[in-house]
RNA sequence: GGCCCCUUCGUCUAGCGGUUAGGACGCGGCCCUUUCACGGCUGAAACACGGGUUCGAUUCCCGUAGGGGUCACCA
C-alpha cells in the first residue's frame, strides 16, 4: 500500500508545501516555481513560468509574502504577528467576507418552500447579533487568522441530515490539521439546497461537533447568506468572458444526453451558447450561467493524500454556476467561500475529487490562489459497501445515545480509521494534535468495525472518572426505574463504578450492570439465578445468614473473611457459596465481585435480599 | 459505459529494495479467579494475480482481476 503511493504522495505534498513556501527542507525560492499545484499544461504556460514582473504569478505572489514575513521561518509556525505589508496584502480578501453578509438575492430560491427561519440565514443560532454587525465580527475573526500558523481549514457539511460518521471523521481531520499547525478551523454550513436543508439538521450537526470536542473558530458561516457574493463572482466571470449565459432548456439537455447514450459516447455538455454572440440571446428567456472550462490540455492536482491526479480538460464540463432563478450552485459557492474565508487546505471526502477539477477551473478563471487539496477515502460499512443513511451510517448522536459510546472513543476510533501513526492505537486528543499530519492518511477506503470501537470505548470507560460515568448513566437508570435517583442512590452509583467499569464496553452495559443496585425486593430472578438457587443453595444461605448478621463491621475484608471461613467450615469451595449469594443479591448469575456487591448494597439491603431467598 | 482512485491477516494498520512481514480489534488456548469482565502469556491468520526492472521485490514499472468514487439548474 505504501511504496509507490507513498512516494507519489510525498512528492505531491512536497510540491504543495513549496507553493506555500513552507516546506521544511527545500526552501530555495527558485525550486518552488518549478512545479506548482493544479497547473494547467499545454493550453497555457505554467502559471509560474513567466517572470513575476511581466505576469503576476499568484504562486510567486504568495511566495513573496511568505518571504517578507520571515524568509527563514521554520515550518508551520512562521507567522505569529505577521508583518504589516503582508497583512495589507490580504486585506481585500477580508473585505470580501464582509461584503458577503448581505441579504440573499431577491426572488432567490423558492420562498414558499423555505424551511429555515430568516434569522438562521444570517447568523448562528447562538449569535445574538443582527446581520449588519456580522461583518464586524467577521473582520475580527479573520484578523485573528492573521496571527495563527497560516493554515485555515474548514468543515463544510450540508444540513440535509445528521452528522454522520464519515462527516465526523472529515471534521476531525480538518480540526486536527488546523490545531496541529496552530491554524484556524472554520465551520461552514452549506445550506444552499433550500428544499432539503433543515434547522434540525443544523442543530444535530453543531451538537455532534460539540460532543466530539471539535470547537470551531469564529461563528459558523451559513452559505446561503452569501448568495449575493456568489452571484457577484459569476457576473464578474461573465464580464471577463470566462463564463456565458446558456439558454439550453432541460429538454434540450435531456435530448443531448440521450443522443450521446445512443451513440455510446460519453455525454458532456457542449452548449452552443458558449461561443455565441451575446446579441443572439433570446430576449426574456431564462438562462443559466456556465463556466467556460478549458477544453484542451490536462490538469494535474497534487493531492496531499492521493498524490498527483491528472485529468484531461475535455473531461471537465461547463458546469452551471448560476441557476435559472439566479441562485448559485454548490460548485460556485464552495469556491467563492473557500477563497473568501482564506481556506489554505481543503480536506474532504474522496467523492469530491472529481469536483476539485471543476472548482480548479473556476479558481483559475478568477486567478485566485489554489488551496492544497487532500481527498480522504470514504468509510465503508462492514460489508465493504458505501456507508449510506440506510446502510449503517448513523449520526454521531446515535453512537452516543443508542450505542453508549464516549466521545473520546469515537474520536480515537475515527482517527485511526484511515490514519495511522506507527503501532499506536490509543491516542489522546492532545497526542493526536501533536502527531496528525496528512501523510499519515491512507489512500484506500476503510471498513467500519463496531467491535474495535467497542473495545476502545471499554478502554475509555475504564479511564473515565467514577463521577463522570455516574452522571452519564444516572438519567438512563432513572428512565428504567421511572423515577429520578436520590442523593444516596447517586452516591451508591458512583461508588459502584470502580467495580462496574472494567466490565462494561458501553454506557448501556454500565446501566445494565448497575441496575441490581436499584431493584426493589423481592427481586425477580433471571433463569440462571433461579437454577442457582435450588433447595440446597437456599438451605446454605439460611445457614450463612446468621453468620453475616452477626458481623460487627460490614467491610469487604470482614465479609471476605467471614464467607471464606463459612465455606471452609462447610467443606465447600468459595464458588459454591458465592454463586447462590450472587443470585440472591443481584437476581443474576453474573455481577461484580460478590464482596463488592455486599458492600455496595449495604448491610440492611443485603441481609434482606438473602433472607428473601431462604423462605 | 467514460473518467478518476484503491488493493498487506476477517477488520484497522506498520512496512519507504534484503524483516522469522510487526501491532491492534476479533477468534482459539492457557494463567489469574467467587461469576462475568479486566489483566498476563500464547496460537491460528495477510503481501489479489501475471509480467517486467533488479544480484534480490510486499516495496519500483506495466498489465489483468476485483473493489470504490464520479458523471445534475444536489451538496
Amino acid at each position: 500500500m505504501l511504496g509507490r503511493n507513498h512516494l507519489r504522495r510525498k512528492a505531491a505534498r512536497d510540491r504543495a508545501f513549496q507553493c506555500l513556501g513552507r516546506h521544511p527542507f527545500r526552501t530555495h525560492p527558485d525550486q518552488r516555481h518549478a512545479e506548482c499545484r493544479g497547473q494547467r499544461k499545454e493550453t497555457q504556460p505554467p502559471p509560474c513560468a513567466a517572470p513575476p514582473a511581466e505576469r503576476e504569478c499568484r504562486h510567486g505572489e504568495r511566495q513573496r509574502r511568505q518571504n517578507e514575513r520571515d524568509p527563514a521561518a521554520p515550518f508551520g509556525h512562521d507567522e505569529p504577528g505577521g508583518n504589516p505589508a503582508a497583512k495589507a496584502d490580504r486585506q481585500p480578501q477580508r473585505q470580501l467576507i464582509a461584503l458577503g453578509f448581505q441579504p440573499p438575492l431577491d426572488g432567490g430560491g423558492n420562498p414558499g418552500e423555505r424551511r429555515l427561519s430568516p434569522a438562521r440565514r444570517y447568523a448562528s443560532p447562538r449569535s445574538k447579533y443582527p446581520p449588519h454587525r456580522r461583518s464586524i465580527l467577521e473582520k475580527a475573526r479573520m484578523g485573528a487568522t492573521e496571527n495563527t500558523g497560516g493554515v485555515v481549514t474548514r468543515f463544510a457539511p450540508s444540513p440535509t441530515g445528521f452528522l454522520h460518521i464519515g462527516g465526523a471523521r472529515t471534521a476531525i481531520f480538518n480540526w486536527l490539521f488546523a490545531r496541529h499547525h496552530g491554524g484556524t478551523f472554520t465551520l461552514r454550513i452549506e445550506d444552499t439546497d433550500r428544499a432539503r436543508s433543515t434547522d434540525e439538521a443544523i442543530a444535530a450537526i453543531l451538537d455532534g461537533m460539540r460532543w466530539l470536542g471539535l470547537d470551531w473558530d469564529g461563528d459558523e458561516i451559513y452559505q446561503f447568506a452569501r448568495a449575493n457574493r456568489h452571484a457577484e463572482v459569476a457576473n464578474e466571470l461573465l464580464a471577463k468572458g470566462h463564463a456565458y449565459r446558456c439558454y439550453l432548456t432541460q429538454q434540450e439537455l435531456a435530448a443531448m444526453r440521450e443522443q450521446a447514450q445512443a451513440e455510446r459516447r460519453p455525454f458532456r455538455v457542449n452548449s452552443p451558447w458558449r461561443d455565441r454572440d451575446t446579441a443572439d440571446a433570446p430576449e426574456g428567456e431564462p438562462f443559466v450561467v456556465r463556466l467556460k472550462a478549458p477544453r484542451d490540455g490536462e490538469t494535474t492536482i497534487a493531492d496531499a493524500v492521493q498524490g498527483d491526479v491528472t485529468v484531461k480538460n475535455e473531461e471537465i464540463d461547463d458546469f452551471v454556476m448560476l441557476r435559472g432563478d439566479g441562485t448559485p450552485t454548490y460548485m460556485l459557492s464552495v469556491v467563492v467561500d473557500d477563497h473568501d474565508m482564506g481556506i489554505t487546505h481543503v480536506i474532504r471526502g474522496d467523492d469530491h475529487l472529481n469536483n476539485a477539477f471543476r472548482q480548479l477551473a473556476l479558481i483559475e478563471a478568477m486567478e485566485w490562489p489554489t488551496p492544497v487539496y487532500a481527498h480522504v477515502p470514504l468509510i465503508h460499512g462492514s460489508d465493504g459497501a458505501k456507508l449510506s443513511k440506510r446502510h449503517g451510517a448513523l449520526g454521531v448522536e446515535a453512537y452516543r445515545d443508542e450505542m453508549g459510546m464516549l466521545p473520546e472513543a469515537l474520536f480515537n476510533y475515527l482517527l485511526r480509521l484511515g490514519w495511522g501513526h506507527g503501532d499506536d492505537e490509543i491516542i489522546s486528543r492532545e497526542q493526536a494534535i501533536e502527531w496528525f499530519t496528512l501523510d499519515g492518511v491512507g489512500k484506500s477506503p476503510a471498513r467500519f468495525d463496531v467491535k474495535k470501537l467497542e473495545n476502545l470505548n471499554g478502554h475509555y470507560i475504564r479511564e473515565s472518572g467514577d463521577a463522570a460515568l455516574a452522571d452519564i448513566a444516572a438519567p438512563l437508570i432513572a428512565a428504567h426505574l421511572g423515577h429520578e435517583l436520590h442523593e444516596d442512590g447517586m452516591d451508591m452509583l458512583q461508588r459502584s463504578m470502580a467495580a462496574i467499569k472494567p466490565r462494561a464496553k458501553t454506557i448501556h452495559e454500565i446501566v445494565e450492570q448497575a441496575m441490581f443496585l436499584f431493584r426493589t425486593r423481592p427481586l425477580n430472578l433471571d433463569e440462571k439465578a433461579k437454577s442457582l438457587l435450588d433447595s440446597d443453595a437456599r438451605a446454605l444461605l439460611a445457614t450463612l445468614l446468621p453468620e453475616l448478621e452477626g458481623l460487627e463491621e460490614w467491610t469487604e475484608d470482614a465479609l471476605d473473611t467471614a464467607v471464606r471461613e463459612f465455606a471452609e467450615a462447610q467443606a465447600l469451595k468459595l464458588g459454591k457459596v458465592a454463586q447462590p449469594l450472587r443470585a440472591a443479591l443481584t437476581g443474576s448469575a453474573q455481577s461484580p465481585g460478590i464482596f463488592d456487591v455486599l458492600v455496595l448494597l449495604g448491610r440492611e439491603e443485603s441481609l434482606a435480599r438473602i433472607a428473601d431467598q431462604t423462605r
